[in-house]
DNA sequence: AAATAGAGTTGCGTAATACACAAATATGTT
DNA sequence: AACATATTTGTGTATTACGCAACTCTATTT
């Protein structure tokens, strides 16, 4: 992997990332000859490096078991990451949701997880649609009327399903759907198949494509929503829309750095 | 700071350090020549080494911006650091307390907090105490008769104090505080001196003082609690015995890698 | 469309250092 | 006290990281 040497390599710095590495995901005690080993680095450079590393407060070194484990700095780049991405999520999507409906021309938005409701947090929008029904930022949505609350719900823990499923649950319009057991089965379906539909349940004519998007936990903070009409519901279905949308929200779940498993 | 340049002090990886110590706190969207002057790094080596912290995951970066960010592997950390240290808490205080039983000569305890009452986890003893008192490793220790807890809960943010401070409480011993209020004042001044004391609060002659320990992310996670009988706890009190409960405290939040602000 | 400006990357020669080895030191054990 | 194991340090040289300058790419302006 670095055998063949040249300028502009940076072995060193490689190296010291690779010792780095080796910290995770279960930050062992670990020793220099031990780290030599795994590594196949030399034991000097391991304990030069390591120097370097625990100066910085990468690691941190244990004068009695006279071994390293994950410092301070680490720490101070896990509270960078939490309160970076969940300050920067709406700037970090807006772009992506802009691009998205420049692509498929149509409205769309981004339905944040709050516990028990969604908030939209921002709409890229297009002059199409009759605006009457459409949600502006910063309203609260009824998790029993939001496709995107289904859609997050459908990749969240059962207990959690089952308290914000208690209910009551306000009628909007004829389609509304009020019964938790509905509900509950349309959560399921919405695992199975990735993306979630609500049609007119909030507003006779409003209906909505929703897929999720992951944070670096795996955690389902936000979704993407389509906004669209009855009459064009069934075309957009029929498109590969929702491929779009999920190449989206994988994109904004990337800069989330969510990550698939090894 | 780097100007004398020797063999072995690794500038290069110096450097890819502090390329990634300038995302931490905020993780700004920062471009190759912003750290570049930031830094006071050559542009050409900025790019060369953000390739290289790219390619290891521990930044991201942004096509369209061209712009980078922390990255996968920077979350990947943050996950391992949260998992070993809660994982390894036990194993961590272990020493530290054996340490501070053999230095001090009394029986200390490591107790854990786990939302509304607290875990004993490890015992380091002596064995001239009348053992019938003392809580085994495993045991659920009520709050309200809890040095530790009481301790932990001054400095847990209001709300959730008084959430654990509903009771009912048990009434143990005729010492036993069941009164809201007066917990609440004893949590108030655990919190001004850093150390809490329960006196026959459980058993007659079960005598507890605790001191807090806190993990990265500055949260008081546990307690040690040092055992003593009611003759023995007044000369305890004048001696420097807390002081030393505190550094052996200290040694133990900082391998959770607790950190003094800057 | 062409021109301009700003940001980022790459080729190159040389000065500087990271490397492996070996020796020394430190720590824990018999 | 002697031994075994682990870690650190000194050193010369082969290798590479550095700064410069040229180049490319993107976005903006004319």
């Amino acid at each position: 992997m670095l055998t063949p040497r040249k300028p502009n390599d940076y072995h060193s710095v490689q190296k010291a990332l690779q010792i780095l590495l080796a910290f995770v995901p279960h930050n062992n005690e670990m020793g220099t000859s031990e780290i030599s080993t795994r590594l196949g680095l030399h034991k000097s450079t391991v304990s030069r490096l390591l120097n370097v590393l625990t100066s910085y407060g990468f690691l941190q070194h244990d004068a009695k078991t006279r071994k390293f484990r994950l410092g301070t700095t680490a720490a101070k780049i896990s509270t960078a990451i939490k309160q970076s991405l969940g300050e920067q999520l709406i700037g970090i999507a807006q772009p992506h949701l802009d691009d998205l409906r420049n692509e498929i021309g149509e409205t769309v938005a981004l339905e944040v997880w709050a516990g028990n409701i969604t908030i939209m947090a921002y709409r890229a929008e297009v002059l199409r649609l009759r605006r009457v029904f459409l949600l502006r930022p910063g309203d609260r949505v009824d998790i029993h009327v939001s496709a995107g609350a289904r859609v997050i719900l459908a990749f969240l823990a059962p207990h959690v399903v089952d308290r914000v499923l208690q209910g009551p649950f306000e009628r909007y319009t004829e389609n509304t759907i009020v019964d938790p057991n509905i509900l509950k089965e349309q959560i399921r379906k919405a695992g199975d198949e990735g993306f979630a539909i609500s049609r007119g349940e909030r507003h006779p004519d409003s209906n909505i494509i929703a897929v999720p998007i992951f944070d670096y936990e795996k955690r389902p903070v936000a979704a993407i929503s389509l906004f669209t009409t009855t009459e064009r519901l069934p075309k957009l279905l029929e498109t590969d829309i929702i491929l779009k949308l999920n190449q989206a929200a994988a994109r904004i779940s990337t800069k989330l750095l969510y990550f698939e498993e090894v």
